[in-house]
DNA sequence: GATACCATTTTGGGATACCAAATCGGTATG
DNA sequence: CATACCGATTTGGTATCCCAAAATGGTATC
């Protein structure tokens, strides 16, 4: 029996029975990506025991599944939260392009389109009265359902992965409320290329859009990165 | 203490000292790429941690891994090799054309295009004599090392995940001589056009590479169904 | 003969004990 | 004061142990 303390395990989700892997997955994935835990902190598998009141079984097995999303690595023999890099992030950009311009074009070659009105409805979901983290979630949102639509589970799986990547970067620009207003209005553009069935439209305008949108994320982390480090989070430049 | 006679491990290869996780891990991906564990077969870590003489904890881990790998999958509580889906099969090369065209594109486009000798080099070291094993990797080898040239991570690794998962299938797949020609042209003529710097028609050729190659595995695979299901090997049609 | 039911076994999930290597402090030496 | 050395502590890797749920197999019932 775990004496800890923080051993009280909250109460699972009603009707779910969580194992105490998934527990610890998602709350250390939830701390990661709400920076709680800064980019290039060392983790201890006996800190995280404690802290989650789980034993190291699962925290090991926890450990070794958010490697595999990118989320945390090895650091010789022990684990630390995956550092900001803003090389890899130019990267991921270029992959998420390739991966999501294919789906796109799946997705405007359907016979039924019509999935793409629930993305819409998500984009007018957000007003200038909306807060910042909602913005985020559905940016963040919107492409992967617009992948999910393709109908392919690699293409859509590429797509997440590349987005969970990103999501603590694009936590960390600085966007202004410009920024999001253009990020939404091509949004809205590109699904309506889309709903025309225009294929090589909206490739044109997701590609551009990811292009622009990794210009502003890795000049603005470039530029911020003495002010991120000061505030923990180790930022590896490009 | 583990006295089951199978549990004397092999000696670790000179000079690496191999975890018991990454051991299990690499061996368990041989039998199961290597066929000897069937598409669809139960797997029980109490099974393999006596077949390779590791207690469940490397065990537990080693099975993590390749669950991502896609090489095995859970079937409620336990495990199972993945089984050989066709639909899945198709999804993946639609998804592997995405990813190697753009890294393809890439490495047409770089000013230093040499890396691409060394992988004419290997297609060339086959020949009427080399048995099919060695055209078996070499395939797959080819994909992967043009992908690794684009200098792309993710890319790559997209390309040899894919790969990965198409392993099985591709084997199992009936190539007559003819066919395995014809892929050796293809890929020397991806090259040519890699070697003069023709992006676009690099790209074109592989595309073409890619979706003839997914039509014959599918066809072949589909029309021997019965038979793979009768040397137990579970596949999924389309 | 088919089926519902119960005891037994097996299995994966988790907790814990132990170990070797790495790390960290402190001390003695130059 | 810098540094090399050594013992205590910490940490990840592994082996085991326990448990509850699920699978299994035999049996009695209809």
């Amino acid at each position: 029996m775990n004496l800890n303390p923080a051993a009280v395990n909250a109460v699972p989700k009603s009707g779910t029975t969580m194992s105490q892997m998934q527990n610890v997955e998602r709350q250390l994935r939830g701390m990661i990506l709400g920076l709680e835990i800064g980019p290039g902190e060392r983790l201890t598998e006996r800190w995280i025991e404690s802290r989650f009141g789980a034993s190291r079984t699962p925290v090991r097995a926890a450990l070794l599944r958010l490697e595999t999303e990118g989320l945390i690595a090895r650091d010789g023999r022990g684990w630390t939260v995956a550092p900001i890099n803003l090389a890899e992030l130019g990267q991921i950009a270029v992959y998420r392009e390739a991966v999501e311009v294919a789906a796109v074009r799946l997705t405007a070659s359907l016979e039924d389109r019509s999935g793409i009105e629930v993305i819409a409805a998500m984009l007018d979901s957000c007003d200038a009265g909306t807060p910042r983290e909602e913005w985020h979630r559905v940016g963040l949102d919107f492409h992967i359902e617009l992948a999910r639509l393709s109908g392919n589970e690699f293409l859509l799986r590429g797509v997440r992965d590349a987005m969970t990547r990103l999501s603590r970067a694009r936590w960390l620009e600085v966007r202004d409320t410009a920024a999001l207003g253009r990020a939404w209005a091509e949004h809205h553009a590109i699904l309506a290329a889309v709903r025309k069935g225009d294929a090589e439209k909206a490739a044109r305008l997701l590609s551009a859009h990811i292009a622009g949108s990794r210009h502003r994320l890795v000049t603005s982390l470039h530029d911020d990165r003495r002010g991120l480090r000061a505030r923990g989070f180790a930022v590896v430049a490009a």
